[in-house]
DNA sequence: GGTTTTCTTAAATATTTCTTAAGATAAATT
DNA sequence: AATTTATCTTAAGAAATATTTAAGAAAACC
């Protein structure tokens, strides 16, 4: 399995290296943006990890670049910690998975190996939490196998909550998520769409209040 | 049943022919569109499978040339999630069916079972969804069996639902379809359309809106 | 060239979704 | 227990989006 690692951090990109060739990946380590599209020209792997915080160029730029250029190949992003608000973006901007650092090789690994999956034909695009699962590509979402019907900012919220369950996501976060770069929410919007989210899932537990912080998506029991 | 492989990536390739040799496809694999053109020509294949994104020549041009040569066997085309728009101008050039990645083998293999069935003899080109059908060769509309008369716009419409059914067409997907390369819609066109199409199909809800995305056609209960 | 059909545009209407605000409820603090 | 603070709930008005209608422009047909 053909694997590109576009990594500028030297201790992070050895370790990924390393683990992910003892897992029967042949990877190849790239550590700047440039590099990275001129790889990616090239045409022949099978599954990207692109890290965001790149030296040269941004990794968004990056990401659409080598899309528009027609390589269809599952991407893995790599954020940092702060930066989940931009996933949704990403998703939207072609990535097929992303993982925040720090991360665990293992999990690497198993998400690389269900994207490649996913590619081959097996598996739909479905993200499955507990009993709720989303489906990037259609924008369906799913509690216990039946559909529910999302409004844009509800699919969007609930979205952000599968991608990273049990994450707990800061209120700002996710302001900065539903609102639009012009209009700023001063009100309680946020709790408002919760709810009425909450409502459509009709269990109210699933989505867990962390007071003072926000919220987070429980899938375990 | 003899089948030709195109397709340049391994992973997705190796899927789909250990999927299709399990069911009793005879499966040729090549990588590359000048492989393709040469074992066109010896026509000894039921069916072909033929990725668009290869990486030495175009594969609409590798249609094109085989359809030019007399090559008449059933090919269904693999296209990239976004280059849906595309597809009506794939079946002009040649192409009798297609799918975009990622897929499901075994529709994929149902897909090849009907291009043969209509190959034979035994059942016209015709494509339902629920109550709805359509004949791709004669361009005719069915509801309940019964013919509607739509407009070019109004088929081409319809075609990229009942081809898709159940996936949700995002908005300028649609209008890239229905408006010529020259002429770009900057008016609510493509509601009007919809609008005429729903008249048309009797039944509203089949074509369900998703507020802020597109629309899509709703095929089971 | 004239007729008919289809397509686009635009404005009026309808619907859904979003935001706001205010009172109710629950948790933390004193 | 009372007070403060944060979140939940509800409902209504505002904003965004979609539908419908109709008329003129463009294309197709004869």
């Amino acid at each position: 399995m053909q694997l590109l690692l576009v990594e500028d951090n030297q201790t992070l990109g050895q370790a990924v290296e390393i683990g992910l060739s003892q897992r029967q990946f042949m990877v190849t380590w790239v550590r700047t943006g440039a590099a990275a599209i001129s790889n990616f020209n090239r045409q022949e792997y099978d599954v990207a990890i692109l890290d965001l915080g790149l030296p040269d160029i941004d990794g968004e730029r990056v990401l659409q670049s080598i899309r528009k250029k027609g390589v269809d190949i599952p991407i893995l992003v790599l954020t940092a910690r702060d930066q989940t608000s931009d996933v949704i973006h990403l998703l939207d901007a072609g990535a097929d998975d992303f993982m925040t650092k720090p991360f665990d090789v293992n999990e690497l690994a198993a998400r690389l190996r269900a994207l490649l999956r996913r590619r081959s034909g097996y598996a739909s695009a479905k993200i499955e939490c507990g009993p709720v699962a989303i489906d990037t590509s259609s924008r369906e979402a799913f509690v216990n196998g039946r559909e529910i019907t999302l409004s844009r900012k509800e699919y969007e919220l609930l979205q952000l909550f599968v991608m990273q369950p049990m994450k707990v996501h800061p209120r700002d976060k996710i302001e900065a998520l539903l609102s639009s770069d012009t209009h700023v929410v001063e009100s309680n919007a946020l709790e408002v769409h919760v709810h009425n989210l909450r409502k459509k899932l009709g269990q109210r537990e699933l989505i867990e209040t962390i007071r003072g912080v926000g919220y987070r998506l429980r899938c375990k029991d």
